[in-house]
RNA sequence: GGGUGCUUAGCUCAGCUGGAAGAGCGUCGCCCUUACAAGGCGAAGGUCGGGGGUUCGAGACCCUCAGCACCCA
């Protein structure tokens, strides 16, 4: 059957994949080495971005190459619940409706989000099968799946068993608008503009006061010291004495700690130990009391300590219940017109605010559970140090050392409902027991049944059970046959942004529950951003559905798409214009292949891509060239005889390349090096095998010259080397090979249900040919410099030439006369004439080594034109010879430079001398005549 | 403040352990040559961010400066 004129991957992909789906081909099989890839689990609830197709692309290649060669590949499938972001959704849907969470309770919330979770959680594995993914759905997995779920609690009660996980009173990182505590990693910290108020605080004793600066005059109602450096002299003497705080009058000691900056404001800082980090631990060395002053939505309370609520009165009541901003300017106002500021400057600081709320976060004293990490980033260190964990570019383990030899407790506990719930239990005394379950905690510490147990209201982070996934997927604490074969895992892919977020989490885990590393190396990609550069995100309205590059979307659903659910509206003008301004035609059709060789394109070592829609139109392009050569190589084949026979030299010549290809495309993906694996199979596909071995194959099959088995020869490798190619292009490019192997197959002699279980071809399948290649680089070199002066001197290819080859050696007329067909056809030449010495017409002049190959210029060519062509030669090689000759007349190279060089810079010499004075020649030649 | 990258053709980027500057897109010519106009053929275009050094030889190695980006505090 005759393929389209066009490529149209709209009419193959969906039936192809839902073929290998329902065969069953993604499962691994076999009794090769296990080659295991853990898909980074992304949020059920969300969609796949760029940056996701991006790595699914690039892991899909390894498995799908990995298969190919025989190993019992398995990619792992699932995404994780994030936590926050999958409550604040559902959240906002419950608002939208008038209600909120606590209206419905936990468990009614609970219901709501899994019912969304049902609802949404499909949309991620759709765009998966439309790009191609083999991942074995049959093991696909959720984090809160009860087996998962197992897991995490396993590790928790564990972790909790050998100390490593202990709850405790401190600060923490609160967001005051989810009323939930952050790790620290969850903190985004940016400089913004605010004020510095330098404040009168009045020395107990009336002598006078120090003026103390603070970016937070709110917190001055919890101070509990003021402070100064130990070596300044302007305050030392003021050190052991005391000041009375304004507004509430209470007496708060003049303490030194090495902690403050003499340069900064004024050198005196108030300290509030319940309110801020680094006061917290000045509060710690000096003794100081912890006084805190904000509710969870943080706002001013009446005050407590860990002791108990501060005597009434303490905190004036005109500042009560308000909220922290408002305080703030309440507060300032007050001590101005109680004269207390002394003057206020403007001052940049960092404010922190939470990842997901952007709400500014508030340091808050609570009670929280932490996993102590140390003992656990100590052999994840180790394990990168001594190699047995590399990173790809390795660059990024130092980022990685960074990071974990400065690594903090890690605040495990979120007070969500959506996510993993704490395995502890406690008393009505508040005592706590942490165990797999309540009626295990009942039995290992003999409680009574009629004592009543609550268990901890709070989740985990959404990381913990992530951090456990290279496991935790494959059936761990069991010991399954999974677990046996595939952990460790071969490869993590991944963002550098989550290193620290997952990567770094998933190793500590790992050497810790699964006695090993859990992958070997870890392959760090990337970050997709939009053609200028920008990082994508909804808010820039610069995000493009994967999708909507492999099926196109017109302009207005584009835009529609863009700029719906904003979470500042406001911004939807600036983003509808600038989406009309880029894709005014909307963005057309490529299909999942070509975006699938555009990532593999673009997946250099870089930390940034740009995403360029050229590139990916580029690749379609590809896509069509394939589909077109398979066009020409059914038409030429089908029905006709075909037989294996010796290979003719453009066959052999074409083999011999074909193994080069493989071997680069073998050595970088080995070296995750996609984009220069995918260039050499496109510049092997392009350059070669259509520009010039299928050229070859027409004067063959389609003159007259050959003999049938000739032809038939030429048809069985024609076919053979495509089929051949087809696999090599199979991991990259799935659809299209699949359907184009699926004509050519049997064909070639060859059968299977699917290319995708057909074996990668081996490069020592292909070996060099060298003879081949010289005889074809020799042809090349002949219809090039025809081509040449054709391009030159704008002779259309309809005017067949006659050309004349002068002082060839015997090789050359030799080359000349076999390989007279192709000369002919691919040159379109009208005649060769091999002359014998005597002198020939005024001629265009082509050098090929020692041999002349000239066309008659009579009525063709302009003499000054060609004189100009000649002189413009001239003046390179001439340039190329005065440098050569520099280097060669310098005695120092001679004398250091390895003698291949040397021999390389001689032969360079005679070779640009040659032409020299064929070139001189050749324009003396024409000067005589014009 | 500490750290990590980047700077090569108009644009986006390759350039492996130092040995004659590359690709794609774009541009300019000539072509509807029966696989492909989503194509064919040809061409133009770069003092490899600046300066210094090592070397017979540097886009690549070292130092330094400048600009840009990111991470951590």
């Amino acid at each position: 059957m005759l393929l389209e004129k066009t490529y149209q991957p709209a009419a193959i992909e969906r039936q192809i994949y839902e073929n290998w789906e329902r065969s069953g081909y993604f499962a691994p099989t076999g009794s090769g080495p296990a080659y295991c890839i853990m898909i980074p689990p992304p949020n059920v609830t969300g969609t796949l971005h760029m940056g996701h197709a991006f790595q699914h692309t690039l892991m899909d290649c390894l498995t799908r190459y990995h298969r190919m060669r025989g190993h019992r590949a398995l990619w792992q499938p699932g995404t994780d619940h994030a936590g926050i972001a999958t409550q604040m959704v559902v959240e906002r849907q419950l608002n939208a409706a008038g209600m909120n969470r606590e209206q419905i309770g936990r468990e009614a919330f609970v219901a709501r989000v899994w019912e969304w979770k049902e609802q949404s959680g499909g949309t991620i594995s759709r765009q998966m099968r439309r790009l191609g993914n083999s991942v074995d759905w049959s093991r696909d997995r959720f984090t809160m799946d009860d087996d998962l779920s197992t897991a995490v609690t396993e590790v928790f009660v564990r972790l909790h068993e050998e100390g490593l996980i202990y709850r405790g009173k401190r600060l923490v990182n609160w967001d005051p608008v989810l009323h939930t505590a952050l790790s620290d990693l969850e903190v985004l910290s940016e400089p913004e503009s605010g004020h510095l108020w330098h404040l009168r605080y009045p020395l107990a004793d009336g002598s006078g006061h120090l003026v103390v600066a603070t970016t937070r005059p709110e917190t001055m109602l919890a101070d509990t010291a003021v402070a100064v450096h130990p070596a300044d002299e302007r305050y030392g003497r003021f050190v052991g004495r005391q000041v009375r705080l304004p507004l509430t009058g209470r007496l708060v000691p003049v303490i030194a700690d090495e902690y403050v900056e003499l340069e900064f404001g004024s050198g005196c800082v108030k300290i509030t130990p319940g309110h801020d980090f680094n006061d917290y631990e000045v509060g710690r060395r000096h003794g100081l009391p912890l006084i805190n002053v904000f509710d969870r939505d943080a706002r001013i309370t009446t005050g407590d300590t860990p002791a108990g609520a501060l005597p009434p009165g303490e905190i004036p009541a005109e500042f009560v219940g308000l909220d922290r901003f408002e305080a703030r300017q309440r507060i300032v106002a007050a001590l101005e017109s109680a004269g207390f500021v002394d003057h206020v400057d403007a001052h940049n600081l960092q404010i922190p605010r939470g990842d997901r709320s952007n709400a500014v976060l508030e340091p808050w004293l609570t009670d929280q559970w932490y996993v102590k990490i140390a003992p656990l980033a100590a052999p994840a260190i180790a394990a990168v140090e001594s190699g047995a964990i590399r990173f790809v570019p390795e660059n990024w383990a130092k980022t990685y050392f960074q990071w974990m030899h400065s690594i903090q407790d890690w605040c495990i506990s979120r007070q969500l409902w959506w996510g993993h719930r704490v395995p502890a239990w406690y008393d009505e005394a508040g005592k706590v027991y942490v165990g797999r379950s309540e009626a295990e905690v009942r039995r290992r510490h003999s409680l009574p049944p009629e004592l009543s147990l609550r268990q901890d209201e709070d989740v985990l982070d959404t990381w913990f059970s992530s951090a456990l996934w290279p496991f935790s997927t494959l059936g761990w604490p069991a010991d399954t046959a999974a677990l046996r074969s595939f952990y460790p895992t071969r490869v993590l892919v991944t963002g550098f942004d989550i290193i620290f977020f997952w990567v770094a989490r998933m190793i500590m885990m790992g050497l810790k529950f699964a006695g090993d590393v859990p992958f070997r190396q870890v392959y760090i990609t990337g970050l997709i951003r939009d053609e200028h550069g920008e990082k994508m995100s909804k808010s820039k309205g610069n995000i493009l559905d994967p999708l909507d590059l492999i099926d196109g979307i017109d302009l207005e659903s584009l835009v529609a798409k863009r700029t719906s659910g904003l979470m500042q509206p406001h911004l939807k003008p600036k983003i509808e214009k600038a989406t009309r301004k880029q894709f005014p035609q909307g963005i057309p059709e490529f299909g999942a292949d070509a975006l699938r060789f555009t990532f593999a394109a673009l997946a250099s070592t870089g930390r940034d891509i740009r995403f360029d829609l050229n590139r990916i139109e580029g690749y379609r392009n590809f896509c069509n060239k394939l589909w077109n050569a398979s066009r020409y190589v059914l038409m030429s084949v089908d029905g006709k005889p075909v037989a294996p026979a010796p290979a003719g030299i453009a066959d052999r010549w074409i083999r011999s390349r074909f193994g080069r290809a493989l071997e680069v495309v073998q050595a970088e993906i080995a070296a995750y090096r996609f984009d220069l694996a995918a260039r050499a199979l496109y510049e092997f596909t392009w350059n070669e095998y259509c520009d010039w071995y299928l050229e070859l194959t027409k004067p063959i099959l389609q003159g007259q010259g050959a003999s049938a088995g000739e032809q038939a020869a030429t048809r069985h490798n024609l076919v053979t080397m495509l089929e051949s190619l087809l696999r090599a292009l199979h991991p990259l490019m799935p659809f299209i090979t699949e359907e184009l192997w699926s004509r050519v197959a049997t064909l070639a002699g060859t059968a299977g249900p699917s290319i995708m279980l057909q074996p990668y071809p081996d490069a020592a399948a292909f070996p060099a040919d060298d003879d081949a290649e010289a005889d074809l680089e020799w042809l090349q070199g002949f219809v090039l410099g025809i081509r040449q002066i054709r391009g030159e001197m704008d002779i259309p290819p309809s005017r067949l030439l006659p050309v004349l080859v002068q002082a060839a050696s015997s090789a050359d007329r030799e080359r000349t006369r076999n390989h007279g067909a192709w000369l002919r056809q691919l040159a379109r030449l009208e005649s060769i004439t091999v002359l014998d010495g005597g002198e020939p017409p005024v001629c265009a002049t082509a050098l090929l080594g020692d041999t002349r190959i000239l066309v008659p210029m009579a009525g063709l060519i302009d003499v000054a034109a060609e004189r100009d062509r000649l002189r413009k030669s001239l003046a390179k090689a001439e340039g190329d010879r005065a440098r050569v000759l520099a280097k060669l007349d310098n005695p120092a190279f001679a004398g250091n430079a390895p003698a291949g060089v040397v021999e390389k810079e001689r032969e360079k010499l005679r070779a640009t001398e040659t032409e020299i004075r064929q070139l001189s020649d050749q324009v003396e030649r024409l000067a005589r005549l014009g």
